[in-house]
DNA sequence: CGCTGTCTGTGCGCTAACGCACATAGCGTA
DNA sequence: TACGCTATGTGCGTTAGCGCACAGACAGCG
């Protein structure tokens, strides 16, 4: 499109110090990002963090089955691969050039020496962070692909996992709130798990009697948040 | 539950360097989290983080008319109140207490001191992760409640608004993939759309006529979304 | 020019979830 | 023990979106 092209046309890059800008600017890399292109696989280590000047990139959540949604979308006023700088490296999703255009790359390495500087606090707090990120990006994922049925399994193990019994007291008029759901869909739904004998509840108190199963009911992304919070968090 | 209680019942406090934790100690205050509190309210000024120990805090997206979804659920795996060290000082969502029990909280001020020794990059990065995560809760909300045609403006302006033309370049299968629904469902949205004069198209090629008609016809989630990303990233 | 592949339009039966209305069923308290 | 509140169960018509099948329509290329 623009004949000249200059990094100030990503707003971050302009937004960041001068100084600092002049002292990246030799190593910023001006790339061409064809239609299509995939800047990172779910998984893969980053080498560079991308900033769109003129073209749109798409972040993308692909399912176990192949059905996929986009998660956000990031062109000139952003960056790709802040889970290198969250501290996580890698993420569940894939980037993908969603309109063809131009932007900079910057080696991981050189990034990061950026962010060394700050402690540990601020490290554990941002791997933090990315696993919550990974957590809401699979809930909305869910919320298009995924049945009322598979959507509550995840939702009692999620909880589940954060208190130490098997017991959870809440009413399924809440839990339709949760899930943004009608209260009539949570009581069909769980009445299909008590009846599986996964579950038992009465009267705003639900226990769970078999994990397992609940599991095996649950779709993927329960297994992908767990996973992705043990990565990042595995307290040593 | 448990009748003693120690900050490193919170997997996040457990992990800081014992120096740093010590260092916290005194200023981590043990908190009763009963059932229902509101820990904050969207757009709100946080004075505190807080770190559960036996308590479930879920971040819910309320909706303009009043329906809400979890976006996501926080227990002592977490902290409550990152945009606060994001640097965004307020976020769109709501945390309720979803399951009573114990946490601790600090000071708002204590937590920002650890991280003003990072350096103006950092700042920034952060603002911006910020802006992404509101990207990423509003698509959720947004797949859970409104519809495609809605989803559909939304999605065609946050797209234009990354690049600098009214054209968008991107067939109909394209962005069914984007929304995770199917392709003939975009070609009736859009053919709605073409037919109340909003936008034109042919074979790939998409232009937006009435700028202002499809901000009529999105959902909320575009605006949240743009005003959160103004909000975080005006360049001075 | 005509062929081919891609993109778009349309019809039809199916299903999950919705909105609404109302029936039952536990539990606490008077 | 009876009342009343809240939680749960159920039925029924409606609807948005799905899956599938196929029909036109346009662009580019030989």
């Amino acid at each position: 499109m623009d004949a000249s092209h200059d990094p100030k046309q990503n707003h971050l890059l302009a937004a960041m110090p001068p100084s600092i800008l002049k002292r990246l600017i030799p190593d910023l890399e001006f790339v061409d990002m064809p239609l299509g292109e995939v800047l990172y696989e779910p998984g893969a280590q980053l080498r560079h963090v991308y900033f769109p000047t003129t073209s749109i990139v798409s972040l993308l959540y692909v399912m176990a089955n192949g059905a996929s949604a986009e998660i956000a979308i990031v062109g000139n006023e952003g960056i790709l691969g802040i889970s290198l700088f969250m501290g996580g490296q890698t993420t569940p999703s894939r980037a993908v050039v969603q309109s063809a255009g131009f932007g900079y790359r910057l080696t991981a390495n050189l990034l990061l020496d950026e962010f060394n500087k700050a402690g540990p606090v601020l490290n554990l707090l941002l791997r933090y962070t990315q696993a919550l990120i990974t957590q809401m990006a699979q809930t909305a994922v869910c919320n298009r692909h995924h049945s009322l049925n598979q959507q509550l399994c995840r939702w009692l193990l999620l909880s589940l996992d954060r208190l130490s019994s098997n017991n959870l007291d809440m009413t399924q008029e809440l839990i339709a709130n949760m899930l943004g759901v009608r209260r009539e869909g949570v009581t069909e739904a769980a009445g299909k798990l008590q009846q599986a004998n996964l579950i038992h509840y009465s009267r705003g108190r639900i226990t769970v009697i078999d994990r397992p199963g609940l599991e095996a009911q649950a779709c993927e992304c329960y297994a992908v948040v767990k996973k992705e919070f043990d990565r990042l968090l595995h307290y040593p």
